[in-house]
DNA sequence: ACCTGAACACCGTTCAAGT
DNA sequence: ACCTGAACACCGTTCAAGT
């Protein structure tokens, strides 16, 4: 039973993760679920940071972007935060393990950030732009993959339908002169037209980048 | 010295935060600093979750939306995504803390969401659209805020260089052959044009938001 | 190389009790 | 109403030691 690895340390932390929430994830509970004592693991990760960043490495690393083609940089820019979003949206902790790491460190967001930033020069833009913009642009995506709960997989639609309602009521039943607009709106934001959540941030960043292309041209 | 309230629990838990960082921020030091025993504090909030909506609500709160005119739409919704910008730039520690909780515990947050809601929708955005992009718009505000280091107060212009160059060098010192666009661009990187980061990341997101405005018509 | 045992300095929180 | 004391069940991490 030579099992533990990092691999397999940082597997069982994002099924933690996943399942009971990043506070869960806790350096004693991995050692007793892989039926080891606590400081076994600091043979392969110097402390608890580090183990953190191997969890974002091993979550953003499931994303592999596709090599160079000659179709329109917005082409292939939409396809690498499309394809980042989806990545991420299978994992519900990946945003709060890349919230809790500086991402520089995580090799693998490196590789979509050299990736992104090839891309926004290849679009013209200047070199401060384009690090701009390809710091929002992969920013954007973890936020977006980030989705309500009722957007995940792991819930039965009894489930999805009980969170939506307690959800709904704790927003109408804010007081209605100090947020008119909340109250009002509170049945669009929990149920928002199908298929809307997914395209419209990807879509919103995509025109503001497009729009700046334009205006500098 | 009945000086003890939530108010100047949650001012001393912001100045901790803001200057050794969030995970400083404890029940325990907290209550050492205010020379009271930690139980006191629970007195005053019924445990810690609620004592960081209590700093996240006084963050946000610094934060007055202006009252309605008849200026455009796009001039109020820049105005209040600045507005939010500055506020938040004033204190190192409001992002993470942001990030920490749900934001709709938050009554500070709420407003400023029901002041963007209120605009996007005389910009003449649907229901849903409109939900999305204030969602969109306010984490932007949150994620620009939070600027590198040399951005902020509080450094001397050595530190400031001396951060920079690290920074700088880290990202040199990157595998050259995997991260191209990185290293070649690691100076741009860090050396942003003067006025860029300010304003780019809210002209990007206020772009996108009118190209969408403009394509509905 | 890889893991254990014991110990240290911390956490948040409960509950009964004081004033 | 507001605060204390003592206790509980946790943390991450170090350091020396085992195999």
């Amino acid at each position: 039973m030579g099992k533990l690895s990092a691999a397999s340390i940082v597997e069982r932390a994002i099924q933690i993760g996943d399942t009971e929430g990043i506070d869960a994830v806790t350096i004693r509970r991995l050692a007793t679920d892989l039926g080891v004592t606590p400081m076994a693991l600091y043979w392969h990760f110097k402390n608890k940071e580090q183990l953190l960043i191997g969890m974002a490495d091993h979550l953003v690393a499931n994303f592999a972007p596709k090599p160079a083609d000659d179709r329109p940089w917005r082409l292939r820019l939409r396809e690498l935060i499309e394809g980042l979003i989806h990545v991420l949206r299978a994992h519900p902790c990946a945003r709060t393990v890349l919230e809790q790491i500086d991402k520089e460190d995580v090799p693998s967001y490196l590789a979509v950030w050299n990736e992104a930033l090839g891309l926004t020069r290849a679009a013209g833009f200047a070199d401060g732009e384009s690090c701009l913009i390809s710091k929002y642009l992969l920013q954007s995506a973890i936020a977006i993959a980030d989705a309500p709960v009722h957007f995940r997989s792991g819930h039965t639609d009894e489930e999805i339908a009980e969170i939506v309602r307690v959800k709904r009521l704790s927003l109408e039943s804010l007081p209605a002169d100090t947020y008119p607009h909340l109250v009002r709106m509170a049945d669009s934001m929990v149920n928002l037209p199908p298929g809307l959540y997914d395209s419209f941030g990807v879509d919103l960043i995509l025109a503001g980048i497009e729009s700046l292309a334009a205006r500098r041209s």
